[in-house]
DNA sequence: TTCCGTATGTGCGCCAGCCAACAGAAGACT
DNA sequence: AGTCTTCTGTTGGCTGGCGCACATACGGAA
């Protein structure tokens, strides 16, 4: 029990059927994800699509003159590398890790034979991907009327429902980024997050303190995501109970 | 020749092999779709997939306080209901009638049907979707760092690029619950394009006299997605050089 | 032609978030 | 212990876009 990594700590993967798990079960690759470390880059090729057990990827677009926009992020609950099987291969945006782990990677031809087979996989990816325009859509509503102050409890919310411990392991810069806003704007929110006692900070440290406070000063956005994806992905009991 | 309405004007019908197209064909039915109206409202269980010919489509996120932001548009180039075969059936946002025209509609378990044959309609319609997710990360990130400006000869572009003619017919009011912001600031907007020569306004009118103008004043994002959306989906003439 | 609903143009004060430039301070590394 | 990097806190000025309250003018219907 020294390495306690199995497949079965993403949601997509534990909720295939046995015998498409174990189809791909061989093919799995562990590798750790440092942080910052790019899975890719814009209009670049594919290789693996990612399926993240204790990491968390970012989605982000960067702008001609350097300025990023997370669009989505991507945790245990699903997969980096959509557009492998949605077509076309590449996209203009590219994929950052955001809290650093591991994943399970597998081969492009390996997962669109799987995707090809029209069993489980296949329809659990496509209900992945609703979930994920849902995350995109509610950013991009997200960055038009809320409040800096908002959009940080709605992604520390996010973020903190993808990994086992209540603290986040980013600097503020880092959050900034993924946020699109400055730096000294996370640094006034989350000082008033800390004054209202949700959140404490130390250097490179965000720890959570009261989650419901946080649900509290969110906009609706954190709440649309989070139902959206409950209604259209598996839990991690899903194997065991699956029918369909 | 008095209509000469034909599923054959919308990008993605016309795309399909003989064989498939014929198969939809008889059940394809034109409807006319009036300015504003709304295809489908938040967490409605969709009956209808519509490819639109001449009219456009506008996919909006409406805030608990009655804000409104556009994430993606659809015109003939595309198809509305894509959470019919993505799964789930319904999303928490609305499409909403952007410039009135005509629409063929299929019935949702004909779409259904036809996904599921693994031809070439999935195929496409999983390209599509690509498509439009690229709208929606490209709007996200607009939203963040552009000027209203910039923002505005975006959408203006893309929505050029969806009629036969150089003249929109929106109000300035609509313009604005589309971007989500003032109507004021759209009316400042739109007065420097004027100003540089750019477009020309009447009452609920909005004609553009120099396109490239608009494009040298736009962000980067029209250009991203309209280079996307140009190399994941067919052209036209499609049918005739399919060979897949 | 007149009338009137609706679209458009403008002005003002306001504020969230931007840009730039530092000062302190925590923690990693010798 | 000391040093140095990098992260965090704070300041002040600036501006894009907001909210509100009007004045105006278009153009369809009578």
């Amino acid at each position: 029990m020294a390495h306690p990594h199995s497949p079965n700590q993403n949601h997509l993967l534990a909720a295939l059927p046995t015998a498409e798990f174990e189809r791909l079960a061989g093919h799995l690759e562990l590798v750790p994800l440092r942080l910052g470390e790019m899975l890719y880059e814009p209009d670049e090729q594919l290789q693996y699509a990612y399926f993240p057990t204790t990491s968390i990827v970012s989605l982000q677009y960067v702008t001609e003159s350097g300025a990023s926009a997370e669009t989505a992020g991507v945790g245990n609950e699903g997969m980096v590398g959509i557009s492998l099987f949605m077509g076309g291969n590449t996209t203009p945006s590219s994929a950052v890790v955001q809290t650093a782990g591991h994943a399970y990677r597998l081969g492009r031809r390996l997962l669109l034979e799987e995707f090809n087979r029209v069993g489980l996989m296949q329809h659990l990816l496509l209900r992945y991907t609703q979930g994920l325009i849902t995350q995109m859509i509610q950013t991009a509503a997200c960055n038009r009327h809320h409040t800096v102050e908002q959009q940080l409890c709605r992604w520390l919310l996010l973020t903190l429902d993808r990994i086992p411990s209540l603290e986040l392991v980013v600097t503020q810069e880092l959050v900034a980024s993924m946020l699109g806003v400055r730096r000294e704007s996370i640094t006034e929110a989350i000082g008033k997050l800390q004054q209202a006692g949700f959140v404490r900070c130390r250097r490179g440290h965000i720890a959570v303190l009261d989650r419901s406070g946080l649900e509290n000063h969110s906009c609706e956005c954190y709440a649309v995501v989070k139902k959206e994806l409950r209604r259209l992905l598996p839990d991690e009991q899903y194997r065991q109970s699956a029918t369909l």
